[in-house]
DNA sequence: ATTATCTATAGATCTATAGATAATGC
DNA sequence: ATTATCTATAGATCTATAGATAATGC
């Protein structure tokens, strides 16, 4: 996985301890795709990291600490592999269109081992309520409202018909989406991405103005 | 919850034994849908259904053991709230329509506190391979060829078009299904029912042959 | 001089087992 | 007589901290 630094967060003033933080973020966000945010454990993280389980204890106040940082730095990798990829496709329908390809594309291309990062994280934490559930909706909030604005910037622009909501249209889409990364994940056939494929072509063409 | 017999199970032989190991498997299939199949411990476990430790584990061989016993449980549950019910609503179209509604009913009606057991366990085990992956694919195989099947029977009485494979048919109704599980266990909110049931209702209302 | 990292260890889990006691079924 | 359950405990984790050492930045 490339390496991506996550500005909201502070960051360590020597050199040595910038390149461990970003080392062991995403060594995390990589594994909490498989094992979960609890199942992470300092131990395991420390061991691949090639580092001891106290000096990768030091960049963290605690384990939820860790686990907040692991969620911003995933954030900003699906950003740089997901939206802004998905943004560089166009406006209004072909935007939405790019969202949805570049999301399936990072499934395909295993950007996280364990698929999308959110969908794994939010369906380990969606009942356990706290912080960290917090951080996690808050993102797939954002998500939403990308794919949201997208729809009615597709209807403003008379690409799609108005006649269903905005958010309807999103939410369809994020169906087929979401059962991509759940079949793929389980299955590992490329087969679960062409469905969810033909299935937002038959979707949007639906939806298309003649 | 109510007490569901697992056929497929070995049965202790004496009564006391027999209640013990239901009441272990109701908390076990409803705490794995909030904490996880791995997140669930033996002592959470032994406090919740008021047994000690190691008098509940004198049931099972192993975790691994009692995590499949609860998987089958579950199962057991799953089609008796959810598949049998949908199976009176008819046949073709209005067995295909019955099961996503028993679904969405049973997320409403909070069967498992975590919304559907198959795709929280499913969505934790989904990169984790071994015996208790095994089970959840196989079980969430076996209701994927019920929706293929009620498409398929729908096509052939020609309530549908066949234009399309059952296989897309099906896997276009349960991304919906899969959405509302998974935004409705996050925010609680019916909205997200009624979301995917609009989304249905479109679905299967643009495959009506006219 | 300050920051990052390490060794060593405390204390709280967790799974699992041995051996004893209480309750049921024939 | 057999089965279910309990107390007590072993041994392996896990998070977290204290205090010492090594590496960087001014």
């Amino acid at each position: 996985m490339n390496h991506h630094a996550d500005t909201s967060e502070p960051r360590p003033t020597r050199s040595d301890g910038r390149r461990s933080r970003i080392a062991i973020l995403d060594a995390a966000a990589a594994l909490a795709t498989v094992d979960g945010l609890e199942g992470l454990s300092i131990g395991d993280l420390a061991v691949r990291t090639g580092m001891s389980k106290s000096g990768l204890y030091a960049h963290f106040k605690s384990k939820q600490d860790l686990q907040i940082a692991t969620i911003d730095h995933a954030a900003a990798i699906f950003d740089a592999e997901v939206v802004r990829p998905g943004h560089a496709r166009g406006e209004g329908l072909a935007l939405l269109r790019g969202l949805a390809e570049t999301f399936l594309d990072h499934l395909e291309r295993r950007v996280f081992p364990g698929g999308c990062f959110f969908a794994a994280v939010g369906s380990e934490f969606d009942s356990r309520p706290g912080q960290v559930k917090e951080r996690v909706f808050e993102f797939i909030t954002t998500w939403m409202a990308e794919l949201v604005a997208a729809a009615a910037q597709a209807q403003a622009r008379g690409e799609i018909t108005d006649a269903i909501d905005a958010e309807q249209v999103a939410w369809e889409v994020d169906a087929l989406l979401l059962m991509a990364h759940a079949a793929f994940v389980m299955t590992a056939d490329p087969a679960a991405l062409e469905r969810s494929r033909i299935g937002l072509v038959r979707l949007l063409d639906g939806l298309a103005v003649r």
